[in-house]
DNA sequence: CCGCTGACCGACA
DNA sequence: GTGTCGGCCAGCG
């Protein structure tokens, strides 16, 4: 502790300054920190405990806990979405139910930070229901970008919100699962704890087909489609190529709407 | 700004 | 059957 002038000015000046900070001081106005912070929570999923961050519109980010922890998660959020995160009282509606297979909404999400392309992706990607799978094709084509396969790769690669946004039920068109941003085995095992018969649809691929068809309703589906899987053996056809389906005489289904289903 | 690199796909050699 | 190539969109150096 020196006595001198010139540490004598200094400290009285940070003490007027402090006083005129504090004279500034308020309460923030309504919504102001939820405009400002993400804040984040660590709940359990069927990928082990995930840390997401959610702002005031809705779910943004997911990860797992595992490797990195909390700091891993913060800075990778911030390095993608640049705001401070804090930690919430409670997890956003409905994530808990979303992360726990419940079928339903699940929670609102925030994908106000990307692209127009994206976001197609994304929202095409979701209204892929559980225990199903579709090719990145048919995503592709549901977005709006009928060539921008490839694309599609590489958004899904980034996929800020996984298990929310099932990114993991778009598989290759050949049959093979095709990649996932935490590893090809673990898609593996979430398709199959979500009732998708992995193997059953690897077999069709191998063999040529793509795609099923019923002769009692004339309806052409995806393997995993819900229509397709109540065909009865004796009335199933399998087919290549949905042109082969059309031409003899099998209409593209609507639930699963493989490419030209109106 | 350019050039490269992806969780792909279909066509063609 | 395998290999290569162009198309697509966004991030990175």
């Amino acid at each position: 502790m020196t006595t001198d002038d010139t540490t004598t000015d200094t400290t009285d000046v940070d003490a007027r300054l402090l006083a005129g900070l504090a004279g500034l001081a308020t309460e923030a106005p309504a919504g102001l920190p939820d405009a400002v912070f993400a804040r984040w929570v660590r709940v359990p999923s069927g990928l082990g405990d995930v840390y997401a961050a959610a702002t005031a519109h809705g779910v943004q980010f997911l990860r797992p806990a595992g490797d990195a922890g909390l700091a891993g998660f913060t800075a990778a959020y911030r390095a993608r979405f640049a705001r401070p995160l804090v930690a919430a009282p409670r997890p956003p509606a409905g994530l808990l139910p979303a992360l726990r297979g419940r079928p339903g909404r699940g929670p609102a999400l925030d994908l106000t930070a990307l692209t127009g392309f994206e976001r197609a992706v994304l929202d095409a990607t979701r209204r892929i229901p559980a225990g199903q799978a579709r090719p990145y094709g048919w995503v592709a084509r549901e977005a709006g970008s009928p060539g921008a396969v490839r694309a599609v790769g590489s958004v899904l690669a980034r996929n800020p919100v996984p298990l929310l946004v099932p990114c993991h039920r778009v598989v290759r068109a050949d049959g093979a699962l095709g990649g996932y941003l935490f590893g090809a085995p673990e898609k593996e095992r979430l398709l199959r704890a979500e009732g998708m018969d992995v193997d059953g649809v690897a077999d069709l691929a191998r063999r040529g087909v793509r795609y099923l068809a019923s002769d009692t309703t004339t309806v052409v589906c995806f393997p995993t489609c819900r229509d397709a899987r109540r065909i009865t053996p004796r009335h199933r056809h399998g087919f290549g190529t949905l042109d082969e389906a059309v031409r003899a005489g099998f209409r593209p289904c609507r639930t699963c709407r493989p490419a030209g289903a109106a």
